[in-house]
DNA sequence: GGTAGGATAAGCT
DNA sequence: GCTTATCCTACCA
């Protein structure tokens, strides 16, 4: 499989958000091999999106990478313990990114299973920090690149998924806003979700 | 099955 | 001081 190519992330945030449910996230961190497949993204759409890191079009260093160019990973750190994985949409000097929320392990499960700390597989990469713990991913992949390096989405041409979409999770602003996408019916969701 | 509270740090008001 | 795009454990039913 193929990297999605930077043009893919240079759309709407709302639409590259949908469209990347079914690829593949690939991590080679600490030279071992985990993968998996995107089923939940929620989409953050910049400066009018008061759920935004960016809201009101805060710019500062840690929101740095945000701003950066359609196809690079917006990771950033929070609860004092956590990373989340974004990738980074639209334009340069845009602050909009897809927040990747959960995985279907493919790859690399006994590394996940080592670095998750025996959790049951269900919940390996069952939410967007749990991911990131499964796949080594640290503030040290901000700004990285996702067409080659470490970390790449791949084109899964073989991708069929009915996509159901929600609120997103855990925000205190906007929480009516339908701007998360899922697999309809994956077991490996953060959440069970009602298909539809 | 469910929910409440704690961990832990940066950034904002 | 308070909030945060979270997760885990403990406790109760």
């Amino acid at each position: 499989m193929k990297p999605l190519a930077a043009r893919f992330y240079a759309r709407d945030t709302k639409v590259v958000a949908r469209a990347l449910v079914g690829h593949i996230l690939v991590s080679d961190v600490g030279g071992r091999r985990t993968a998996g497949r995107i089923v939940e993204t929620e989409a953050y759409t910049g400066p009018r999106d008061p759920a935004c890191h960016a809201w009101g079009g805060r710019r500062t260093a840690r929101l740095e990478q945000l701003y950066g160019p359609p196809g690079t990973a917006y990771v950033y750190f929070t609860y004092g313990m956590h990373w989340c994985l974004n990738a980074v949409t639209e334009a340069v000097d845009y602050p909009a990114a897809v927040l990747i929320r959960a995985l279907e392990p493919l790859e690399g499960l006994a590394v996940m299973r080592r670095r998750r700390g025996g959790v049951s597989d269900r919940l390996l990469c069952a939410g967007p920090a749990r991911l990131c713990e499964a796949l080594g991913v640290t503030g040290r992949l901000d700004g990285a690149v996702l067409q080659r390096g470490v970390l790449r989405i791949l084109d899964n041409k073989a991708r069929r998924d009915r996509i159901v979409v929600t609120p997103r999770i855990g925000v205190s602003r906007a929480i009516d806003w339908p701007l998360r996408f899922c697999a309809a019916g994956s077991p490996w969701l953060s959440r069970p979700t009602a298909a539809r």
